[in-house]
DNA sequence: CTGTTAGCGCCTTCAA
DNA sequence: TTGAAGGCGCTAACAG
């Protein structure tokens, strides 16, 4: 089924069926209804593909992010939903797991299906995808990421904020042991152990667990913990972060019959819905999740619209959430 | 920059240039290196949909899913996932946000793009999306819900018997006062309601909630709860069909000073990530979210490759979890 | 091994 | 208002 078979059912020309497809130009009003019936009979869907060859926009951005199973991203995924598909946008999302060359493909992918627009999360701020997309010139917007170059639109918190409003509690807390709980190596993750190392008075005595992302590590870890550095006896303090990890430390904690937040208090980060349904209500450094996809819409959108504007730069204030893993 | 422009920069035609793209047939090695090189020099993306409308397959498979911010589709989404990438397939998600006419218009879209396969969660049995869907002749296969016509792929759990397992449980624990929380109306709720009452002993006395659906609104019905049916005087079993709501409606609970499992138990349905480490980890029944993605992909592929064959049929067997928030 | 030639399905001038 | 014709970027015979 194509426009030329309905067009000869109709007994009209492709241009006119193309026009009513479009609702463009005036076609006779008789025409126009037996056309459309003749689409309904078929169940007639037109090709996409050859209409965006042709020149027509495509109308679906795309979404490349870190992680499918994980809270953060997909709450900005959807906040970036509600948006674009107000105005007849579709979204097309996909996962890298935090794989260079699995975001590269996808990036790729992306770019050769031509989408109106790009939405990444990259694994580093250095990505050859970000290469990719300049030379794309198809509009892209980053988030989650500072990227090391100028000229590039993106969407990202201060994450050295983040990190001193961390380390602020802390201070104020003071408990005898203190520990940072680390995952990924990532840029977010490295502002917000600098925000935290600059501001925390005692960073020097700390203990540093690195690599630790997600639930199910998190999990594990706090066995480890609890023997190294005799969490049931000395009172304890730790900052992960990222919500995932904490909620699964904070799991295993409670298992073992260690108390939260008197025995261990927990810091966690990124204000995932579930940190605040939780076990323990995790007291969290917020990220304003669903404002980032919001906003990452609103641009991007604006971006397709008109290319030749500057690129936006967002970046988003961090605040602290005290619920009950750790209070003053 | 098309193959065209790569071709005269290298001194070949346009099909060299197509033949290095697709490794196909023999290339002379040198003209192959000077090719790849300029592609390279260029950031070169072939254009899929050019790709696709000649004939190459599009190697991207469609899944529309009925809402985003929920871990049982998102579970599905990252098992199916798991599988296609492995295949170099990529994965396009969508949410009909429980929406026919969203639904609808995603499903279109998709069949427009002439993706190689579909995968959809309808929200109801009769969904037009299924008739389009019959009428395109891309495979496809419905998850979460037995379709009302033959001949169509499908893969859902049984949920008559797992309405069944909670009425068991529930007989065998034998409180005084009983509820039952239900969703929106979709086939799946109904099923499970339907094998609850056809063997729960007391159903005639039960209370029953309708269109309770997320989490949200799972902790605002605990207020109602507490109040119409003194919850903190009469020893009360809930079954609530959805996790998500469950797991709001515990938390809203404990807020109130109600104890879980003693005072309350609650029996949930799904066995969502999140249910193991909420703060009283569920009790519920169990689908198996990953393998319902896995066993997707691995099917919905196979039809991809072989369209003539039977339409597959999968019915996955629930089972009881007990976890914390109800025990015999 | 390689170039030429047709399309793939649709949109968009340009005339009529 | 409408049809004819050209072209979007690429693949797939076909003939060298």
């Amino acid at each position: 089924m194509t426009i030329s078979d309905i067009a000869e059912e109709a007994g009209v020309s492709k241009a006119t069926v193309s026009r009513v497809l479009s609702d463009s130009l005036k076609v006779k009003p008789e025409s126009k209804e037996k056309i459309l019936q003749i689409i309904e009979k078929y169940s007639f869907v037109p090709n996409n593909l050859a209409q965006s060859l042709a020149g027509s926009p495509r109308k679906t951005v795309g979404i490349v992010i870190a992680e499918l199973a994980n809270f953060f991203f997909i709450e900005v995924a959807d906040g970036f939903d509600q948006i674009i598909s107000q105005v007849g946008y579709s979204m097309q999302i996909s996962s890298s797991k935090w794989n260079k060359e699995k975001e590269l493909q996808l990036v790729q992918q992306l770019i050769s299906s031509r989408v109106d627009g790009i939405i990444l999360a990259p694994v580093s701020d250095g990505s050859k995808s970000i290469e990719m997309l300049q030379a794309s010139d198809i509009p892209f917007l980053l988030i989650n990421i500072i990227p090391k170059e100028k000229g590039i639109a993106y969407i990202a918190c201060d994450n050295y904020q983040g990190g001193k409003l961390a380390a602020d509690f802390f201070n104020r807390r003071n408990r005898p042991s203190n520990i940072i709980i680390t995952g990924f190596k990532h840029q977010t993750i490295d502002q917000r152990v600098q925000g935290f190392k600059n501001n925390f008075s005692k960073w020097d005595k700390i203990i540093h667990y690195e690599n630790i992302n997600t639930y199910e590590q998190g999990y594990e870890i706090a066995s480890v913990l609890a023997v190294r550095n005799t969490l049931s006896e000395i009172e304890t303090a730790i900052f992960v972060t990222n919500d995932n990890v904490a909620i699964g430390l904070i799991t295993k904690l409670l298992e073992m019959g260690i108390s939260i937040p008197e025995q261990v208090s927990v810091i966690g980060y990124d204000d995932i819905k579930l940190s605040s349904f939780c076990r323990v209500p995790l007291t969290t450094i917020s990220q304003n999740i669903k404002d980032i996809g919001r906003i990452a819409a609103l641009e991007l959108l604006e971006m397709i619209q008109n290319p030749e504007k500057p690129k936006p730069e967002h970046i988003i204030i961090p605040k602290m959430i005290v619920r009950e893993s750790a209070v003053i």
